[in-house]
DNA sequence: TTGTAAGCGTTATCAT
DNA sequence: ATGATAACGCTTACAA
């Protein structure tokens, strides 16, 4: 259970700590192959591994990035922490992970938690937009936003481009000729809602498609499912050629079940597309199109653009990147 | 940048950096109230914290706990964290966490890596069935199995009930007066597929139902589709109640697609049930009677059976505990 | 009631 | 080409 010291290396090579510490951090600079080949043999033999709990006080690094996600139990938080954590091991860093439920005091818990480990960097999903909320932790060490920008943007930060995927969606559903978008989404309380909305109407409004807001109610309602039919059912019967969107995964499976249910056909009497964000749209008959977010793709470029910053020889690159969404064009639109 | 120490505190304060210690860790032994009140307002005006890296090296202790995942880009692994997580944070710990990517050589280096870390106890979904080769790890620290159970069982582990609840489900059906049970399985090449498909068989025998296995194929290929169809066609014109069983969430997604596609009423004329692992199957109409593991009750519990092994004062518990599963009754069976 | 000092396992600056 | 030795920031006997 005693872990071996270097001290006993040393003794056990004939030579002193120095050059075994030399040894391991290969700064051999004149040591003679004679004194490697000892080390070596006498390391092996004792099966030893540097404490790094030394090597951190000594060197003040403490190898580890924290990461706040706001929370865990969702596929898309979790492929932003796999991104991340890839990255991570590449550069020799260990992941520590902290879960904010999206709650402040938690997040500012967290946030403390890991200034006191002396991480050396933080990715966080924020909770709040008030970019002032992160200073205490910004200027201890380099930082990194993901998923969201706070105001003023005062950090550097990897987002999704909600607007600007709805937007190309939108084109390419105005090209097909539709002559109307219904735009399924549940209320507008986040900005990640109202910028998906907000670029799919731009669009419409600027080829004078007709576009028309649908605010669904708690999905686990079943007058949601009824509403929905209602609603559905006097979308087909207007003398238009309507495209739906649905904004997240979860309506976008509801809008599906009530088309089956109705039984409208896809793509003929209705196009339907929308957020994907499990993955499953394929399995769907017609497979649908679908915007889909490269989750890892962003946790991946976050931890690279923080280790950058972390880097005192690399430049630091204090901006906003934004990590474009894939389109899957399939066939019911 | 620079961050103040406890000697900084001490003069500070006008005392030893030893009475300083001795407050910050609650030893008031018979710390004359005014050095108190002296230290606590010093701490507060300097923003004092301690230095972790300190504190282990002096402690022996990190604080750290390692988790390692099979794959954190799906959600039952990101439930597991979340429940781990949660339970760490309780308690005072950090969760660092690396991905095996079911890789046997990437699950050694992370094992190695937690071992340098000092970690002080490790949760592992392991990739290997052999025990052995978790010794070098379970050596140094507690270490419990999530999910898997190794052979010989050296080791402790939570694990899932795949038999036994598919068990209870099928007991359900049989109540219900069903005469046949259709299991719906991707091929049966894993334990976790063999299990769920011998505890639902087991008890159709038992009861003298009859029971049909239906391997699918590549749930991406649109063949794949077309011979469900084909399958389920037969299956309801069989003069039998049948019910069908599908193994997994993308079985059952796209069981439920080929009904609506045949019109095939539920559960008028077949039942229908299965595993939810994304917890999907309530949005579906009629809602899905399913199984549902609660992967973040099993992370909590292995956290928590992990810390009782760390826990030098309290008995250790070396044993294997098995989680029950959710079984969600519903409508559709 | 509090202070002194040794030591945790490294690294790095001097010497030699 | 290598060895002493002093830190790093803390805890904890032992002294006073």
């Amino acid at each position: 259970m005693k872990k071996t010291t270097i001290a006993e290396v040393a003794s056990a090579a004939g030579v002193s700590k120095a050059t075994v510490s030399r040894f391991l951090n290969g700064n051999y600079g004149k040591m003679s192959s004679a004194t490697q080949e000892k080390i070596r043999q006498t390391v092996q033999r004792l099966n030893y591994r540097p404490n790094k709990q030394a090597q951190m006080l000594k060197t003040n690094r403490s190898g580890l990035i924290g990461f706040i996600v706001a929370d865990m139990g969702n596929l898309y938080s979790s492929k932003l922490l796999s991104g991340a954590s890839a990255v991570a091991r590449e550069n020799d860093y260990q992941l520590v992970i902290m879960e904010s439920n999206n709650s402040l005091s938690s997040e500012e818990d967290a946030l403390k938690k890991f200034v006191d480990q002396s991480v050396e960097g933080v990715l966080i999903q924020p909770i709040s937009e008030d970019s002032s909320r992160y200073e205490s932790v910004g200027k201890r060490c380099p930082m990194v936003l993901v998923d969201r920008q706070t105001t003023p943007k005062t950090w550097p930060a990897v987002i999704v481009d909600n607007a600007l995927s709805t937007k190309y969606l939108a084109e390419y559903i105005v090209k097909k000729g539709y002559s109307k978008i219904a735009i399924f989404t549940e209320s507008l309380t986040t900005d990640v809602r109202r910028k998906r909305y907000a670029g799919m109407r731009a669009v419409a409004k600027e080829h004078s498609l007709e576009s028309e807001l649908v605010e669904v109610g708690n999905l686990q309602l079943s007058s949601t499912y009824s509403d929905m039919k209602d609603r559905i059912n006097e979308l087909v019967s207007e003398d238009e050629k309507v495209a739906i969107f649905a904004s997240n995964s979860q309506t976008l499976l509801m809008v599906l079940r009530v088309l089956d249910d109705l039984r409208i056909k896809i793509p003929d009497e209705v196009g339907v597309s929308g957020y994907d964000d499990w993955n499953w749209a394929f399995l769907a008959q017609p497979a649908i199109t679908s915007i889909e977010q490269n989750a890892s793709d962003i946790g991946a470029e976050a931890m690279r653009m923080l280790l950058t910053d972390i880097d005192p020889l690399k430049e630091s690159i204090s901006e906003t990147k934004v990590i474009p969404s894939k389109i899957n064009i399939r066939e019911s639109i």
